[in-house]
DNA sequence: GCTATTATTCTCACCACTGAGATGGTGGCA
DNA sequence: TGCCACCATCTCAGTGGTGAGAATAATAGC
């Protein structure tokens, strides 16, 4: 069955002999429930998302190149695999697919010959003019409860965030 | 190659010819933002995560129900299911696959004869006693760029965000 | 020029996880 | 008591990717 994506709220459920109490200090704490809760709540979203995408026969992955393309016009391979978010495998895998679909096709690169861009067919531009209203619409609906200053905040403060953490190197890098 | 989470930072691209500016009102833009943002960050943050797991031979949802269980003592995996957020066959499979590594066992329910209870076995105590600090403090390193005001702020936001769009019904479902 | 390094895409073996349906158990009700 | 809707877990075929390495092209240093 699939995963019905639910805040967990029985702070009434009593403590099990066998439990931990979580033993951090508050800086920590903070981080730590941060993190749990922006997964819960990206899963969330994102379920009304890809079901969203999914009534069009599309996974987000593709969708996001889609609309990559129609925002930003042609772009290089690479540069969607960076603004996607996804491996080198996967994007060269996505656009295979969205070509097979029509959506999609690969120019060559004049500057370039190793490198290849994508772009939409008329196809892909059709669908993407077709879906994206409804796309924001829904995150729009989703998100209405939040108020806007709130969602204001929020994004900035995770793009500090995302700034940061991509940046940063893991602990073991530096050796 | 591994994607490398960036976040991207060439508003000096010039337009393209084939390129569209994005024609929604101001409240559906803040949302799409928001919801770029929200999964640059946890992709960001999550890469940190997994790889910190990954260095013990774990996925982020095999450590997650391991520390579930370590704070929570042992629950019915239907109720680890829910927590971790994966699908009834993942559930089934995730513990299959820790009780080969020995950390988690099955317990049977008295009151109830179809269900189980996952447990940590003492190994998979041990382990989580020394993965869990370090896996909190990499999370509050990745987010120490942010204040922590800043931290419990977004949390509020998301909790609410989280908890509007899993009770939220998609369009789709009322007819 | 020539070699070493780096960048871009592609190939392919692999994998964590999904989700529809099966299995077996529970409990309310006529 | 027998029926049946419902529930928790499990099975298994399928999927949406990942990531190491190959192939090729561009670039830098000498």
């Amino acid at each position: 069955m699939a995963t019905i994506t639910q805040p967990i709220s029985d702070r009434s459920a009593q403590r099990h002999p066998e439990a931990h109490e979580p033993d951090v200090d508050e800086t920590t704490l903070s981080a730590l429930r941060l993190w749990v809760i922006m997964n819960r709540a990206q899963s969330a979203v994102t379920a009304h998302a890809a079901a969203h995408v999914a009534r069009h026969g599309l996974t987000l992955a593709e969708f996001g190149i889609l609309e990559a393309l129609y925002h930003r016009g042609p772009m290089l391979l690479g540069e969607v695999q960076k603004r996607i978010l996804v491996s080198s495998g996967g994007i060269t895998f996505l656009v295979d697919r969205l070509t097979a679909k029509g959506l999609v096709e690969r120019r060559t690169c004049d500057s370039d010959r190793r490198a290849r861009y994508a772009a939409l067919t008329e196809r892909g531009q059709q669908l993407v003019v077709e879906m994206f209203p409804t796309h924001a619409q829904e995150l729009a609906r989703v998100m209405s409860g939040i108020p806007i200053e709130d969602q204001k905040a929020a994004t900035e403060i995770l793009k500090a965030m995302g700034r940061a953490a991509a940046q940063m190197a893991s602990p073991e890098d530096d050796r």
